[in-house]
DNA sequence: ATCAATATATGAACGTTGTTCATTTTTTAA
DNA sequence: TTAAAAAATGAACAACGTTCATATATTGAT
């Protein structure tokens, strides 16, 4: 009775097939040039196809940030095996920056867009978010055992790391970095990564 | 010849009420509500009329943005007379976030929206930015005088201040602060500027 | 192989949107 | 009073997300 598993094969390659046209689509040109219509001719099936696979439009773009955050957390699991706790916290920064200038779509979906923020009703669906700010927790106290974050709060650390690399993404991703000129942006960022580490 | 003045007068004035009225909208439901069609009802006038006051719809955008940073600036200016250099960076990163806070579609559209980031094309037009720049970097500047950043450049000080509290402010702006519990979020914020003046 | 039932796919239609522009109305200066 | 200039109109256009009656394809039973 192998063709029910053919069935739910070929729904997930279908919706695989939609979300890569959408991925082309968001990298090509961005929010906008993803529409349904455009999806549609590039699968070469009828627009009202995609909505037997995806609820609407906002789903599509769930999925894919979903997708973002995966390629987010392999990244960060990759810099683990830095010795060094306070090395590891600044590479940690560093591999978080440097996500957000590989895939700038991905990033925008991720942590600044509000088009999946709707979906994200319940902490529930922000599991992969969740994963990967553990493990920036887990590299604080890491850092604490070896003396840094003196009487300083876990959380708070963490919150004010992430908001602090999350703040140089942003305003890289949302083009907010004309206040200063362009090739100085580079030695900004390491060096906004140094002076953090004054208040380890 | 008062004629030549009463048209300027009234241009302005037709200018004013599209973007109070714009305004208007954007308070209300965000973003989307803000349709040229919804402006032109609430203007009593028709949808044509607008475009020979504004060159498109971002262009009353960008307006708004404009306005935006003139409450922001003024709200900086107000805590100039703050004596601490420490207490003073501590304020102006109040203020920041409280700005973001009490406003926060102003927040979005200056610091986060691509929307008017299109027309800001030329650093020319992001003059109203430059000005706030200059204030944070003069209250570092001042701070170093008293003793603090030493050996940290102005410039990455600046930027490192900013992209804290604009990560800050850009979570709460966009909803990204699930991740921790409702109640805890303020206790947060504190810390975190508690946390950035071990850097300082 | 046939056929009714089920699953899948279609694309015209609906109500939006921003923007344009031929037409009409109002205001101006002679 | 009237011709010229300025201001306002709103139908029309192309594009959007979404829906749904209709059509096609696939299934399992006869």
């Amino acid at each position: 009775m192998g063709i029910k598993e053919r069935k739910d094969r070929q729904k997930t390659e279908m919706r695989e097939a939609i979300l890569s046209a959408a991925l082309k689509l968001f990298s090509g040109d961005g929010f906008d040039n993803v529409t349904m219509r455009r999806i549609a001719e590039n699968i070469e099936y009828s627009v009202g196809t995609i909505y037997l696979y995806f609820k609407d439009r906002n789903e599509i773009f769930f999925e894919l940030h979903k997708l973002g955050f995966e390629e987010f957390y392999k990244r960060q699991l990759a810099i683990q095996d830095v010795k060094d706790p306070l090395k590891r916290l600044t590479e940690h920064g560093l591999v978080y920056i440097q996500f957000a200038i590989d895939y700038p779509l991905y990033y925008d979906l991720m942590f600044i867009s509000r088009i999946p923020g709707k979906t994200i009703k319940s902490q529930h669906d922000w599991k992969s978010g969740h994963r990967t700010y553990d493990l920036l927790k887990l590299n604080i106290s890491q850092a604490k055992g070896a003396g840094y974050f003196k009487n300083v709060d876990i959380e708070v650390a963490a919150f004010s790391l992430w908001s602090f690399v999350h703040g140089i993404a942003s305003l890289y991703v949302r083009d907010r970095m004309m206040i200063v000129p362009p090739e100085a942006v580079k030695p900004l960022v390491t060096g906004a990564l140094k002076f953090i580490e004054r208040a380890y």
